[in-house]
DNA sequence: CGGCATCCGGGCCGATACTG
DNA sequence: CAGTATCGGCCCGGATGCCG
Protein backbone atom coordinates (compact mmCIF):
# COMPACT_ATOMS: atom_id res chain seq x y z
CA UNK A 1 0.00 0.00 0.00
CA UNK A 2 1.73 3.04 -1.16
CA UNK A 3 0.75 6.72 -0.64
CA UNK A 4 -0.65 8.71 -1.76
CA UNK A 5 -3.57 7.13 -1.02
CA UNK A 6 -6.57 6.45 -3.86
CA UNK A 7 -9.24 6.68 -0.96
CA UNK A 8 -9.35 7.34 2.69
CA UNK A 9 -9.88 3.24 3.58
CA UNK A 10 -6.35 3.41 2.18
CA UNK A 11 -4.68 5.68 4.32
CA UNK A 12 -6.63 3.95 7.19
CA UNK A 13 -5.71 0.76 6.08
CA UNK A 14 -2.27 1.50 6.40
CA UNK A 15 -1.99 2.78 9.74
CA UNK A 16 -4.11 -0.68 11.01
CA UNK A 17 -1.48 -2.94 8.57
CA UNK A 18 0.02 -5.41 10.43
CA UNK A 19 -0.98 -8.23 11.60
CA UNK A 20 -1.83 -7.20 15.81
CA UNK A 21 -2.22 -3.16 15.53
CA UNK A 22 -6.01 -3.17 15.68
CA UNK A 23 -5.45 -6.02 19.00
CA UNK A 24 -2.72 -3.34 20.42
CA UNK A 25 -5.26 -0.47 19.77
CA UNK A 26 -8.27 -2.14 21.76
CA UNK A 27 -5.67 -3.37 24.33
CA UNK A 28 -4.81 0.46 24.55
CA UNK A 29 -7.90 1.82 24.03
CA UNK A 30 -9.53 1.00 28.43
CA UNK A 31 -6.15 3.17 29.51
CA UNK A 32 -2.19 3.46 29.46
CA UNK A 33 -0.49 0.16 30.04
CA UNK A 34 3.32 -0.55 29.91
CA UNK A 35 5.13 -2.73 27.67
CA UNK A 36 5.09 -5.94 29.13
CA UNK A 37 1.32 -5.13 30.03
CA UNK A 38 0.36 -4.88 26.30
CA UNK A 39 2.42 -8.15 25.98
CA UNK A 40 0.57 -10.14 28.48
CA UNK A 41 -2.72 -9.05 26.83
CA UNK A 42 -1.57 -10.41 23.15
CA UNK A 43 -0.69 -13.56 23.80
CA UNK A 44 1.49 -15.29 20.74
CA UNK A 45 2.90 -11.90 20.15
CA UNK A 46 6.87 -11.41 20.15
CA UNK A 47 8.77 -9.22 21.45
CA UNK A 48 10.15 -7.73 18.87
CA UNK A 49 7.03 -7.14 17.09
CA UNK A 50 5.63 -5.64 19.29
CA UNK A 51 7.73 -3.04 19.45
CA UNK A 52 7.70 -2.58 15.53
CA UNK A 53 4.30 -2.30 15.66
CA UNK A 54 3.92 0.34 18.85
CA UNK A 55 7.06 2.55 17.11
CA UNK A 56 5.00 2.62 13.68
CA UNK A 57 1.56 3.70 15.17
CA UNK A 58 3.50 6.37 17.34
CA UNK A 59 4.50 7.39 14.03
CA UNK A 60 1.15 7.44 12.45
CA UNK A 61 0.42 9.37 15.64
CA UNK A 62 -2.25 7.56 17.36
CA UNK A 63 0.20 5.94 20.02
CA UNK A 64 1.89 7.97 22.52
CA UNK A 65 5.15 6.79 24.47
CA UNK A 66 6.21 7.75 27.71
CA UNK A 67 9.20 7.32 29.26
CA UNK A 68 10.17 7.26 32.74
CA UNK A 69 13.95 7.59 34.07
CA UNK A 70 13.83 5.10 37.00
CA UNK A 71 14.80 1.85 37.12
CA UNK A 72 13.67 -0.50 37.03
CA UNK A 73 12.67 1.02 33.51
CA UNK A 74 9.44 2.19 33.20
CA UNK A 75 7.27 2.81 29.56
CA UNK A 76 4.06 3.56 29.23
CA UNK A 77 1.56 3.44 26.05
CA UNK A 78 -1.58 5.45 25.27
CA UNK A 79 -3.80 6.02 22.75
CA UNK A 80 -3.84 9.91 21.59
CA UNK A 81 -6.87 11.99 20.64
CA UNK A 82 -6.41 10.51 16.78
CA UNK A 83 -6.20 7.06 18.22
CA UNK A 84 -9.18 7.06 20.56
CA UNK A 85 -10.96 8.85 16.79
CA UNK A 86 -9.64 5.54 14.77
CA UNK A 87 -10.90 3.59 17.17
CA UNK A 88 -14.13 4.84 17.58
CA UNK A 89 -14.55 4.74 13.39
CA UNK A 90 -13.39 0.81 13.79
CA UNK A 91 -16.59 0.27 16.23
CA UNK A 92 -18.82 -0.12 13.24
CA UNK A 93 -16.62 -2.14 11.32
CA UNK A 94 -16.08 -4.27 14.51
CA UNK A 95 -20.43 -5.05 14.51
CA UNK A 96 -20.18 -6.02 11.13
CA UNK A 97 -17.35 -8.34 12.24
CA UNK A 98 -19.48 -9.94 14.77
CA UNK A 99 -22.66 -10.57 12.22
CA UNK A 100 -19.82 -12.56 10.20
CA UNK A 101 -18.77 -15.03 13.16
CA UNK A 102 -22.18 -15.29 14.09
CA UNK A 103 -23.15 -16.52 10.39
CA UNK A 104 -20.21 -18.58 9.84
CA UNK A 105 -21.11 -20.29 13.38
CA UNK A 106 -24.60 -20.92 12.19
CA UNK A 107 -22.68 -22.41 9.25
CA UNK A 108 -20.45 -25.08 11.05
CA UNK A 109 -23.31 -25.94 13.07
CA UNK A 110 -25.47 -27.05 10.43
CA UNK A 111 -22.50 -28.56 8.78
CA UNK A 112 -21.83 -30.85 11.47
CA UNK A 113 -25.36 -31.86 11.63
CA UNK A 114 -25.27 -33.01 8.33
CA UNK A 115 -22.30 -34.70 9.14
CA UNK A 116 -24.19 -36.50 12.28
CA UNK A 117 -27.09 -37.28 10.10
CA UNK A 118 -24.84 -39.25 7.91
CA UNK A 119 -22.34 -40.67 9.86
CA UNK A 120 -24.15 -40.86 13.43
CA UNK A 121 -22.21 -43.70 14.87
CA UNK A 122 -19.16 -43.91 13.49
CA UNK B 1 -5.57 -14.18 11.05
CA UNK B 2 -6.89 -17.20 11.83
CA UNK B 3 -9.76 -18.25 12.85
CA UNK B 4 -11.70 -18.51 15.77
CA UNK B 5 -11.09 -14.73 15.61
CA UNK B 6 -10.21 -12.67 19.03
CA UNK B 7 -12.80 -10.12 18.35
CA UNK B 8 -14.92 -8.85 15.08
CA UNK B 9 -12.63 -6.16 14.06
CA UNK B 10 -10.31 -9.54 13.15
CA UNK B 11 -12.92 -10.85 11.31
CA UNK B 12 -13.87 -8.27 9.51
CA UNK B 13 -9.99 -7.53 8.67
CA UNK B 14 -10.14 -11.34 7.73
CA UNK B 15 -12.39 -10.86 4.92
CA UNK B 16 -10.72 -7.02 3.41
CA UNK B 17 -7.76 -8.47 3.71
CA UNK B 18 -5.58 -7.72 0.60
CA UNK B 19 -4.28 -5.25 -1.29
CA UNK B 20 -7.18 -4.86 -3.50
CA UNK B 21 -10.31 -5.36 -1.95
CA UNK B 22 -11.35 -2.39 -0.53
CA UNK B 23 -10.71 -0.66 -3.76
CA UNK B 24 -12.54 -3.54 -5.44
CA UNK B 25 -15.68 -2.79 -2.69
CA UNK B 26 -15.78 0.38 -3.91
CA UNK B 27 -15.54 -0.38 -7.98
CA UNK B 28 -18.81 -2.14 -7.41
CA UNK B 29 -20.68 -0.17 -5.25
CA UNK B 30 -21.72 1.66 -7.63
CA UNK B 31 -23.43 -1.24 -9.43
CA UNK B 32 -22.79 -4.75 -11.47
CA UNK B 33 -19.39 -4.51 -13.21
CA UNK B 34 -17.61 -6.63 -15.76
CA UNK B 35 -14.20 -8.42 -15.09
CA UNK B 36 -12.38 -6.24 -17.53
CA UNK B 37 -14.43 -3.05 -16.45
CA UNK B 38 -13.42 -3.67 -12.67
CA UNK B 39 -10.03 -4.35 -13.68
CA UNK B 40 -9.83 -0.68 -16.21
CA UNK B 41 -11.30 0.97 -12.51
CA UNK B 42 -7.87 -0.88 -10.83
CA UNK B 43 -4.86 0.54 -12.22
CA UNK B 44 -1.66 -1.68 -12.08
CA UNK B 45 -3.73 -5.01 -10.53
CA UNK B 46 -2.96 -7.95 -12.45
CA UNK B 47 -5.52 -10.31 -13.81
CA UNK B 48 -5.03 -13.03 -11.65
CA UNK B 49 -4.74 -11.03 -8.38
CA UNK B 50 -8.13 -9.44 -9.17
CA UNK B 51 -9.77 -12.89 -10.17
CA UNK B 52 -8.01 -14.01 -7.00
CA UNK B 53 -9.61 -11.45 -4.57
CA UNK B 54 -12.78 -11.85 -6.49
CA UNK B 55 -12.96 -15.39 -5.68
CA UNK B 56 -11.93 -15.30 -1.64
CA UNK B 57 -14.62 -12.12 -1.44
CA UNK B 58 -17.32 -14.46 -3.48
CA UNK B 59 -16.70 -17.47 -0.67
CA UNK B 60 -16.98 -14.91 1.65
CA UNK B 61 -20.51 -13.60 0.51
CA UNK B 62 -19.57 -10.10 -0.06
CA UNK B 63 -19.72 -10.67 -3.76
CA UNK B 64 -21.99 -12.11 -6.17
CA UNK B 65 -20.97 -13.57 -9.92
CA UNK B 66 -22.94 -13.56 -12.39
CA UNK B 67 -22.04 -15.68 -15.59
CA UNK B 68 -23.74 -15.29 -18.62
CA UNK B 69 -23.71 -17.92 -21.22
CA UNK B 70 -22.80 -17.06 -24.34
CA UNK B 71 -19.90 -15.54 -26.74
CA UNK B 72 -17.84 -13.60 -25.90
CA UNK B 73 -17.84 -14.68 -22.10
CA UNK B 74 -20.05 -12.24 -19.95
CA UNK B 75 -19.08 -12.31 -16.16
CA UNK B 76 -20.71 -9.84 -13.93
CA UNK B 77 -19.90 -8.99 -9.95
CA UNK B 78 -21.46 -6.80 -7.93
CA UNK B 79 -21.65 -6.31 -4.36
CA UNK B 80 -24.09 -8.76 -2.51
CA UNK B 81 -26.69 -7.52 0.88
CA UNK B 82 -23.87 -7.77 3.14
CA UNK B 83 -21.08 -6.63 0.90
CA UNK B 84 -23.16 -3.08 0.77
CA UNK B 85 -23.15 -3.66 4.57
CA UNK B 86 -19.83 -3.77 4.72
CA UNK B 87 -19.38 -1.15 2.79
CA UNK B 88 -21.23 0.98 4.98
CA UNK B 89 -19.59 0.20 7.94
CA UNK B 90 -15.79 1.16 6.28
CA UNK B 91 -17.10 4.92 5.76
CA UNK B 92 -16.44 5.80 9.22
CA UNK B 93 -12.67 4.78 8.52
CA UNK B 94 -13.06 6.29 5.30
CA UNK B 95 -13.40 9.32 7.01
CA UNK B 96 -10.81 8.99 9.20
CA UNK B 97 -8.51 8.35 6.97
CA UNK B 98 -9.04 11.34 4.77
CA UNK B 99 -8.23 13.48 7.46
CA UNK B 100 -4.81 11.86 8.09
CA UNK B 101 -4.50 12.21 4.36
CA UNK B 102 -4.89 16.15 4.77
CA UNK B 103 -2.84 16.11 7.65
CA UNK B 104 0.13 14.58 5.80
CA UNK B 105 -0.61 17.05 3.19
CA UNK B 106 -0.13 19.79 5.69
CA UNK B 107 2.88 18.06 6.63
CA UNK B 108 4.33 17.67 3.63
CA UNK B 109 3.99 21.59 3.03
CA UNK B 110 5.28 22.17 6.12
CA UNK B 111 8.68 20.51 5.29
CA UNK B 112 8.37 21.86 1.56
CA UNK B 113 8.45 25.72 3.01
CA UNK B 114 11.64 24.65 5.59
CA UNK B 115 13.51 23.04 3.11
CA UNK B 116 12.79 26.48 0.98
CA UNK B 117 13.76 28.44 3.50
CA UNK B 118 16.97 26.80 4.11
CA UNK B 119 17.98 26.71 0.30
CA UNK B 120 15.85 29.10 -1.97
CA UNK B 121 17.82 29.17 -4.87
CA UNK B 122 19.29 25.64 -4.73
C1' DC C 1 -13.32 -11.83 -22.89
C1' DG C 2 -12.46 -14.11 -18.78
C1' DG C 3 -9.53 -17.05 -16.17
C1' DC C 4 -6.04 -20.48 -14.60
C1' DA C 5 -0.96 -22.40 -13.94
C1' DT C 6 3.66 -21.51 -12.91
C1' DC C 7 7.58 -19.19 -11.37
C1' DC C 8 9.68 -15.91 -8.48
C1' DG C 9 10.91 -12.01 -5.44
C1' DG C 10 10.12 -9.18 -1.26
C1' DG C 11 8.21 -8.24 3.08
C1' DC C 12 6.18 -9.53 7.29
C1' DC C 13 6.30 -12.22 11.03
C1' DG C 14 8.15 -15.47 14.48
C1' DA C 15 11.99 -17.64 17.35
C1' DT C 16 16.04 -17.05 19.59
C1' DA C 17 19.73 -14.72 21.77
C1' DC C 18 21.74 -10.69 23.74
C1' DT C 19 21.89 -5.76 26.14
C1' DG C 20 21.23 -1.51 29.38
C1' DC D 1 11.71 -4.37 32.47
C1' DA D 2 12.15 -2.97 27.89
C1' DG D 3 13.93 -3.44 24.32
C1' DT D 4 17.64 -4.60 19.86
C1' DA D 5 20.06 -7.96 16.47
C1' DT D 6 19.94 -11.62 13.48
C1' DC D 7 18.24 -15.41 10.96
C1' DG D 8 14.85 -18.04 8.52
C1' DG D 9 10.31 -19.35 6.59
C1' DC D 10 5.97 -18.39 4.70
C1' DC D 11 2.67 -16.17 2.01
C1' DC D 12 1.18 -12.37 -0.84
C1' DG D 13 1.23 -10.47 -4.95
C1' DG D 14 3.47 -9.38 -9.74
C1' DA D 15 4.82 -11.14 -14.48
C1' DT D 16 4.29 -14.27 -17.96
C1' DG D 17 2.11 -17.64 -20.74
C1' DC D 18 -1.75 -20.76 -22.02
C1' DC D 19 -6.89 -22.26 -22.43
C1' DG D 20 -12.30 -22.19 -23.37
Amino acid sequence: MQRPYQCGIDAAIDVIDGKWKVLVLWALDSGARRFGETKRLLPGISEKVLAQQLREMEADGIVHREVYDQVPPKVEYSLTERGRALNAALAPLNAWGKERIALLEAEAEETAAAAAAVAPAA
